[in-house]
DNA sequence: GCTATATTTCGTCAAATAACGAAATGATAT
DNA sequence: ATATCATTTCGTTATTTGACGAAATATAGC
């Protein structure tokens, strides 16, 4: 248990999966994309991804091709749920996520991976 | 600024970090009480307890020949804040933890330190 | 001023972590 | 059925982290 509670908080020890959570507190966004907005290779934002999911801080969901990851929705775990309260005040005039979430804006999962 | 606020996540990703903190939520305590509930070397402690007070969970003051650490009184980021208080519902029944805080009521670091 | 002792600093080592690219997987849509 | 391509898995590497003991530092009390 104490492991586990440790896992919650490594989950958000690295500042890519501040940016990953800070980017899906506006919208759902797919691997892709979230992969063109950190600049990461593919298996790594994976990586990250499943971290996070681990936790329970996020899931996913097929949207044609793609996989959606979202914040998760119905959160049964009080550590989780008390710790997505927090992120909601934590790093919101950041320059680095200020800059993501206008990226936001503009990127398109289609244009994405055709390159 | 996404550095530092990573460190405040880094700081709670430790196990034993953890402990200090639910311990610390039980009363003020000095390095050498720490060592002996946690089982580790004094200078790893040490360490600990400087990661926790950079990232502004707690502070020390000096009483005798002891320096004791507690909790941060007056917090003045509300990133901490919120945290701090999130800390509170998270591992209140986890066995090291319960266990760690019956200890508490035994240390004596007057005989602690004759070791 | 010394001595005892509580704590921190430093150097080292083993284990964990984050990154990558290549290859494997899996599912959509022709 | 197959081609396409989004995503994950795997193996490798560089960096970070947590642990220790020994030595340094600081200070309380004689």
């Amino acid at each position: 248990m104490l492991k586990h509670q440790t896992n919650i908080f490594k989950a958000l020890s690295d500042p890519n999966r501040l940016r990953i959570i800070k980017m899906l507190q506006i919208k759902p966004l797919c691997v892709c994309e979230i992969t063109d907005i950190l600049g990461l290779a593919a298996s790594t934002v994976s990586s990250h991804l499943n971290i996070l999911k681990v936790a329970g801080f996020i899931e996913d969901y097929k949207d044609g091709k793609w996989i959606n990851y979202s914040l998760t929705k119905n959160i049964n775990k009080p550590e989780i749920s008390s710790l997505m309260t927090s992120m909601h005040f934590i790093l919101e005039d950041d320059d680095v996520i200020k800059s993501d979430r206008i990226k936001l804006g503009f990127v398109d999962r289609i244009e994405i991976c055709k390159r």
